[in-house]
DNA sequence: TAAAATTAAATTGTGTACAATCGAATATTA
DNA sequence: TAATATTCGATTGTACACAATTTAATTTTA
């Protein structure tokens, strides 16, 4: 590969991972639009769903971002009723994200969200699995170094 | 796969292909500041050191983006002397898009972009190529259906 | 234990993304 | 060809991302 090859659009996994990642979450949007959530929004249920009553640095960790994008997303999440957020007592320097009623009623009617959007797309199952899976090695590397230095 | 686990996070491709991108965009960062440019604005001078003299819609096409990103985006680069728009006399509709001097003189320094941020996360060229040939499969079927529909 | 260092969340400022709309230019059609 | 439809870029408004800084609370250390 020649130098201007190895600068061609086509040959960036980066860019490849960019597109995908913004095609993806325009194939999702529909369907979140029906649950009245945004992608961000969506990926932070997924995480509470899983673990409930979290710090903002947890939830963070999980989702790889930091309070500058949390802080807003949360208070729209708490204004539209779907979490609530507490200053813990024992530390008042930590906010503790919990699911209010309504958040966890909402994972009901997200359990089909990924079906429908990947059938919306034809992606069978397993080639989505298997990309999913060299991602996770990719991005545990990346983070690593990122966090590293 | 039970319904619970159809909705674990490290489950999603979707979200790892969110974190993967945004993480990458970290990888490159540093380099990216060496050169006075952002990511995005990295991207848009790939496309245009590969084929120069484009309307908005033509690079919007290549990466996936509309006006409302382009159009500021495209300002900035202007205004930092990467590249010039100018109103197409032959159409007044298309505003074209041409690299100036410095624009071109640009990619001399980012030859060298890709390869160190790779080797800075130790990923071997390999797994970085399958990864892309694999995603843009994926967003060749994911672009059709959010345009057909 | 009082001062210094660390930690967590919030805030500030900049830069995308993108849906929706607008206004001008061009193409289509009745 | 005049009216209609389409196309393009710009604009508007909302929602992230994220670096850098700030503020308050807690730990560590001299």
């Amino acid at each position: 590969m020649n130098r201007d090859d190895a600068l061609r659009l086509d040959n960036q996994t980066c860019f490849a991972l960019y597109a995908c990642s913004r095609e993806i979450t325009k194939l999702y949007r529909p369907f979140l639009d029906e649950l009245g959530i945004t992608y961000t929004q969506y990926v932070a249920l997924l995480a509470l769903w899983e673990q409930d009553d979290v710090t903002v640095k947890q939830l963070g960790a999980r989702l790889y971002l930091d309070s500058g994008t949390l802080t807003p997303l949360l208070k729209k999440m708490e204004a539209a009723g779907l979490v609530e957020r507490v200053r813990d007592p024992s530390d008042e320097r930590n906010v503790r994200i919990r699911l209010t009623g309504g958040g966890q009623k909402l994972k009901e009617r997200a359990y089909e969200v990924p079906g429908k959007a990947f059938c919306r797309a034809g992606v069978p199952a397993e080639e989505s699995e298997e990309l999913r899976d060299r991602l996770a090695a990719f991005l545990r590397r990346i983070h690593q170094t990122t966090m590293e230095e």
